[in-house]
DNA sequence: AATCCACTGGAAAATACGGGCC
DNA sequence: GGCCCGTATTTTCCAGTGGATT
């Protein structure tokens, strides 16, 4: 019997200050290397001051680039001057990746007015049309303007929110709405209605990736609140920085290394962070995020994944092609008594497969003997055979055997 | 230069699924 | 429970395709 669990884990030196500066939501009081971006937003927004309806804005860049980060700092001194001046300025910020209908939208915009829980729009119940004029005059009964953020709007189910919102200022007699739509996606305005388009599309910002040396400034300045001093070496953090511009200058893929570097270091009593913790953390991080897509793998998915699996496990080197995965993937199907889909779907699940970056798919052509794509793992075949076992299903079959097809090449 | 393999990937048709309504 | 309708998934069909081989 353990009498003490905690206490020797608490013995441990922290090597965090405040943890919540790396964590992605975090929101700090200076971004680095965004000074154009948070200008020409704050320019944009002023006329909010000025009691004006500022311009509908689109900004658009990959994962990481501040984005988010920059809107809501913008909002919040916009929220902050307006106090100060004694505007009614408003700032509603709503992510369309967990609140993705249209209904659920409105309601939340409608609920930002009210103080009373008897007034509240219920999570369902009400028409949509009801809600949205519950919304209209919870707004014109407050007045002044107000700026409604939608990050990661191409996650929105239908554009009907879209066109509404879009539209709302010629219902409204006091107040005014105007609206930021944030998107990782270049193209989502093509798919949209030709209308929303231009009203939603007065103004466009794009945030390029940050570089390198960028990334270095953001995790010191976010490494200074964070942690403790002196506790990360030299190395770690141009390390961290150079990692994540790989990859797109993603800073959030930055602080996370970092973030899970430190948190390694001090499950280990290491007094601190040097380079081996970060190649860890990327370790870490990468299985992390396979466990993740494969658990979530619909069960034809995981066969596929398994086929390609035990074909490379079983052949000498070298990729498969998608004649062999589709026989294993056969047997497979066979062994578990599942459905078997038809070479052309499997072609699709490879693909889909490729694009989640669990395995790489190129298509070659091996003239005579034709065109086809050659399949390989992209992850660590051990740890991606533990995830499968999860899957009783998949489980089961897990022990086949791709028989050797006679195959001359 | 012509052939021809073993697929790819587009498009249409068929089928399954889900939600609203009576 | 049954019906209808719109959307999503899967199947069927088929016209390419790159390049080693002839």
């Amino acid at each position: 019997m353990r009498k003490d669990l905690f206490g020797a884990l608490l013995q441990c030196e922290p090597l965090f200050v405040n943890k919540e500066v790396m964590r992605p939501a975090y929101t700090p009081d200076f971004l680095p290397h965004r000074d154009a971006q948070t200008d020409q937003l704050a320019s944009i927004l002023v006329a909010a001051l000025r009691g004006d309806t500022p311009s509908n804005v689109f900004i658009y860049g990959k994962t990481g680039t501040g984005k988010t980060a920059v809107a809501r700092y913008v909002g919040k001194e916009l929220i902050k001057k307006g106090e100060d001046l004694d505007r009614r300025v408003h700032f509603i910020y709503i992510n369309c990746e967990v609140i993705d209908t249209q209904y659920r939208v409105l309601q939340n915009i409608a609920n930002h007015f009210v103080k009373e829980w008897k007034d509240r729009v219920p999570f369902t119940g009400w028409p949509t049309d009801e809600v949205y004029a519950k919304l209209k005059t919870n707004i014109d009964a407050e007045g002044g303007v107000t700026v409604i953020i939608l990050d990661e709007v191409d996650k929105l189910k239908g554009d009907e929110v879209l066109y509404n919102l879009s539209r709302i200022n010629s219902d409204l007699v006091r107040a005014k709405v105007s609206i930021i739509g944030i998107s990782n996606d270049l193209k989502f305005t093509e798919f949209l209605d030709p209308r929303v388009r231009s009203s939603l599309g007065e103004e466009a910002m794009i945030f390029p990736p940050y570089d390198a040396d960028q990334l270095k400034d953001i995790l010191y300045q976010r490494a200074e609140e964070a942690l403790k001093p002196d506790v990360v070496s030299e190395g770690v953090i141009p390390l961290c920085a150079a990692l994540a511009a790989q990859e797109h200058g993603d800073a959030r893929r930055a602080l996370d290394l970092l973030r899970v570097a430190a948190e390694l270091a001090e499950r280990e009593g290491s007094p601190g962070v040097d380079e081996s913790f970060v190649r860890m953390a990327q370790n870490k991080i990468e299985i992390d995020r396979i466990t993740e897509v494969v658990r979530t793998l619909p069960t034809q998915s995981k066969l596929v994944l398994l086929a390609t699996l035990l074909g490379e496990e079983h052949s000498d080197g070298g990729g498969l092609t998608t004649g062999e995965v589709y026989d294993i993937y056969k047997d497979l199907c066979k062994a578990s008594g599942v459905d078997i889909l038809t070479q052309r779907r499997i072609t699709d699940l490879v693909s889909e497969l490729d694009m989640l970056g669990i395995i790489t798919a190129r298509v070659i052509s091996k003239g005579r003997y034709g065109r086809t794509r050659e399949i390989q793992m992209s992850t660590p075949i051990d740890s991606t055979k533990v995830v499968l076992q999860e899957d009783e299903l998949v489980a089961g079959v897990m022990g086949v055997k791709p028989r050797k097809q006679l195959r001359l090449i």
